[in-house]
DNA sequence: TCGTACTTGAGCTCACATTCACAAACCGGC
DNA sequence: GCCGGTTTGTGAATGTGAGCTCAAGTACGA
């Protein structure tokens, strides 16, 4: 094992292994990267390199054990320990997201959720209340450092300015619009329009 | 001008112009490579070199004409003409993207709405009447091509298929599951999930 | 103990993507 | 018509990632 860099396009497959690996977990002890490549449709080399970043324990002729791996893998992903995360915007697409259980498995947990619409602020969705959005300020307190951004486009730099004041260290944001915000927090956007817009080009 | 197969990357970035260029087309009239560069922080050689993949039409000491930019990249990427899009899976997620305006933007219309639960079948969201998901083959008499997935993810490869023999072209998934198609059929997958299991790695 | 079948880890090469650097093109003013 | 200031378009240089290959490590049965 030596010490490397982990690449940006590895960081985002990793993801994609542990997804993998805590289906396979319930069925198998181990697996060769070939096994798992079909399973997840990559090649098997690819694998063998991105685990190779973070140390070599796979044993040849046999495989991987899938449960250290999927140790490792949450250990390089930061995700060894439960994270909470604030939504702000409970519209349309903010509700949705409160509503959706997807985020546990990857040890996520919504804690809580702002609006700055009053006939919203009180309501619950999936035992989260909605809170005013004055009350951003106390993420910090709560140890919440995780933000998603589901506000209208005009109101997502503000909105992303108020998180970063509140402590916050890393935003996903849905608002098609590029937020600035300082180095040390890390933003990634998903323009779903953008992605769509993207299709004709391939039919 | 020389004939170039134009760069996934390349491809992944245009819409990215367009709609930072649909936003100046309001202000200006001509933009320079290294002012759109910094306006959508983005390299200005990068973008030279992007838009020479498909012709170059940019006046030395000038820059380029936006409103004929705009012409050129939607050219590109397909979407000069509008598109008609159907949904499946009218739940949380689906009626978000339902009542999503912004879609327009890019020439998009979602028109059709399909769910296999009788509660959600005939009630209407944003115009779109929500259809029972038998009816999926009428798709192609009504000349809709792409589709986009917001079904559970034990349905999401039935409903590709299912969409695939309907004519479907493309389709934007939001399941978390490798859908497999044939191909001639482009599939783009957002997993929000796994998005924001990225983020705390770099905080 | 040995042979066979399997798998890892890493070096290597090729392909692709990004950035640099600069000649050539253009504008506007004089 | 020419000059100074800009900006394009593109080859060349650099950076980054993907996939092939194979020596070396492991399990297991004979
Ligand atoms: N719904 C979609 O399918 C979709 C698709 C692509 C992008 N988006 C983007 O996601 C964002 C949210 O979309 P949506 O459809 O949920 O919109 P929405 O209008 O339904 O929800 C926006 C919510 O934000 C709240 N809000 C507004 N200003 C606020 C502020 N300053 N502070 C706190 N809360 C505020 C509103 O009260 C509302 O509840 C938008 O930026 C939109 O462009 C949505
Ligand atoms: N809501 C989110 O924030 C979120 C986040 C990430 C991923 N996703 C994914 O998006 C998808 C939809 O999520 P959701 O929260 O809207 O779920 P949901 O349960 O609210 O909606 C699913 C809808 O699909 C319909 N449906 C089920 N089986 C069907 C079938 N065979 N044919 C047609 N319709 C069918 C259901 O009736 C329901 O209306 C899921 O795959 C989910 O994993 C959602």
């Amino acid at each position: 094992m030596k010490y490397h860099r982990i690449p940006d396009e590895t960081v985002r497959r990793l993801p994609v292994y542990l997804r993998g690996l805590l289906f396979l977990s319930d069925h198998k002890q181990n697996i060769s990267s070939r096994n798992l490549a079909d399973f997840i449709s990559v090649n098997d080399s690819q694998i063998r390199k991105d685990f190779s970043y973070f140390g070599a324990f796979g044993t040849p002729g046999v495989g991987y054990d899938i449960r250290k791996l999927i140790r490792q893998i949450k250990k390089m992903l930061n995700l060894s320990v439960s994270h909470k995360a604030a939504l702000v915007g409970a519209g349309n697409l903010g509700s949705a997201i409160l509503a959706y259980p997807g985020f546990r498995m990857y040890g996520f947990d919504i804690a809580a959720a702002f609006d700055n619409d009053p006939k919203k602020i009180g309501r619950e969705i999936n035992n989260v209340r909605i809170e005013d959005i004055s009350s951003l300020r106390t993420l910090e307190r709560r140890k919440i450092s995780l933000a998603i951004i589901a506000v209208p486009r005009d109101a997502a730099q503000q909105t992303a300015d108020a998180l970063v004041k509140a402590g916050v260290k890393g935003i996903l944001n849905f608002s098609p619009l590029r937020i600035t915000a300082p180095k040390k927090v890390k933003v990634i956007t998903i323009d779903i329009a953008m992605e769509l817009a993207r299709l004709p080009y391939y039919i």
